[in-house]
RNA sequence: GGGGAGGUUCCCGAGUGGCCAAAGGGGGCAGACUGUAAAUCUGUUGGCUCAGCCUUCGAAGGUUCGAAUCCUUCUCUCCCCA
């Protein structure tokens, strides 16, 4: 087998592909272009969308050469595989603005630069706006929506979950326009190889049907099983709303947090999927008579430090380990935190106010209820009573005050002369 | 175009004049147990100046001492027929 499938298949990413034998025996002949469609529909990409971005990074450095599609025309319409409603549209602008963000993110794992390194592959993003904004209606339906089957549409899984609960045209156009784009990128930039999820099976295939039958070209696809968590739980999502990659929507320690506490029967899973670690190392993680702990740290420091950093990473694996350490002076670098002057807390401040301006507590109802079921902590003394007070008294010499939610929230409030 | 069913608190989903801040489940949070895991059990889950008050049941009006519940108009969704 080709040496970077062989990759991507010992760390679990395939699920399915077209026509394995072939795509192999063509990729050791040659260097393939090979495309993967992100949708542009935040500002933030979270890492449940992930896995086809760590799967193009193994192909690049494999030498293959990646293209980024961004989905400016068809976010403009919403993809109904595997929804049970349709998507909010976008503006044109909401989208421009997504897709630059989604670039610099997409950066630490995929090298987007104009590099020399003849091992690696040279990575491109480009927007389907580009060709499906001026598209002329009667020409697309005469040169591309006569090679699409109706009933053959309705046979795909994806449309039929849909056709319980409602399909518009709209959203049935979608299909078409994806084949429509992996029909462009295989004749202006000789892509021949579309990867994604593998909600994204049906639409992958048609383009390759639809390449075959106007091009008569081969084509591939290739797609990636959709993580799950083994507790049932959608990967990306947290008790914080989705795990974003944007350290502004989402603190590099709570990130680190959230691999931390993934559960057992996923770690040696993730580290394949989500770190760059050689399989030998993780195979030493896969081992009963070891501490388990150990591999879940070094999964969150690993993909800590892709995401945000070395710097980062450290910081959080830091804070961490004094955090959850039995002994040693607490390292609050790297937790998130709020600065307030001095002169809020020279009054003093009701516990429950000082709570509400944190993350840790959406209102100040949300705050009581912690306090009142013993769940609240300032400089690790449990706040009992819902009337407390903080004042200067309780700020350390670094005229910080650690609070604490819970066992493993904490918060820092940073207060100012 | 005709006919029918609906829009309830984060989600699903009860409720059809006062006992409704609204059952039940899911999810979240907290506590117990632990390994910063899972599972399990318990509590909690609109806001606030918290024994009280304020704002919520698609939107706006109306009836009533009192409306999520009744009436009117509007709006959106789904289904059947054309």
């Amino acid at each position: 087998m080709n040496a970077a499938l062989q990759v991507l298949q010992d760390r679990g990413f395939i699920k399915q592909c077209t026509h394995f034998e072939e795509l192999s025996d063509r990729m050791d002949k040659e260097k393939l272009t090979f495309y993967l469609g992100v949708d542009p529909t935040g500002k933030s990409i979270h890492i449940g969308h992930m896995v086809p971005f760590f799967a193009m990074h193994h192909l690049q450095e494999h030498g293959h050469n990646p293209i980024a599609l961004v989905g400016g025309g068809t976010s403009l319409i919403g993809d109904p595989s595997g929804k049970t409603e349709m998507r909010k549209m976008l503006t044109v602008e909401q989208i421009k603005e997504n897709s630059s963000a989604l670039k610099q993110q997409l950066g630490t794992v995929v090298d987007f630069s104009d590099h020399n390194d003849p091992g690696r592959g040279h990575a491109v993003m480009l927007n389907n706006y580009d060709w499906l904004g001026g598209l002329n209606y009667i020409e697309f339906l005469r040169d591309i929506g006569k090679h699409f089957s109706v009933n053959r549409m309705l046979t795909f899984e994806s449309y039929k979950q849909r056709l319980e609960r409602g399909l518009s045209f709209i959203e049935f156009n979608y299909q078409l326009l994806q084949s429509y784009d992996f029909l462009t990128l295989f004749r202006e930039h000789n892509a021949v190889l579309q990867i994604g999820g593998d909600d994204q099976w049906g639409n992958i295939v048609s383009g390759i049907e639809l390449i075959r039958k106007i091009e008569g070209s081969e084509s591939y696809g290739l797609t990636f099983s959709l993580i799950t968590r083994s507790d049932g739980q959608k990967m990306g999502k947290s008790e914080k709303g989705a795990v974003f990659l944007d350290p502004e929507l989402f603190s590099p320690y709570d990130f680190f947090q959230y691999w931390r506490n993934v559960n057992d029967e996923d770690v040696i899973r993730f580290m394949k999927l989500f770190t760059f670690l050689s399989l030998e190392e993780i195979g030493e993680y896969d081992d009963p008579k070891r501490n388990i702990n150990e591999a879940k740290e070094r999964l969150a420091y690993e993909q800590t430090k892709i995401i945000h950093g070395k710097e980062e990473a450290d910081k959080a694996l830091k804070a961490a380990k004094s955090m959850f350490g039995s002994a040693g002076k607490m390292s609050t670098e790297g937790i998130p935190s709020i600065t307030v002057p001095y002169s809020t807390l020279e009054m003093g401040i009701p516990a429950i106010e000082l709570f509400a301006m944190t993350d840790l507590c959406a209102t100040k109802s949300d705050a009581r209820r912690l306090i009142s079921q013993n769940g609240a902590s300032v400089q690790d003394k449990k706040i009992t009573d819902v009337k407390a007070v903080i004042d200067t008294s309780w700020l350390d010499q670094e005229n910080i005050l650690l609070l604490k939610a819970g066992k493993k929230r904490y918060f820092k409030v940073i207060v100012e002369q």
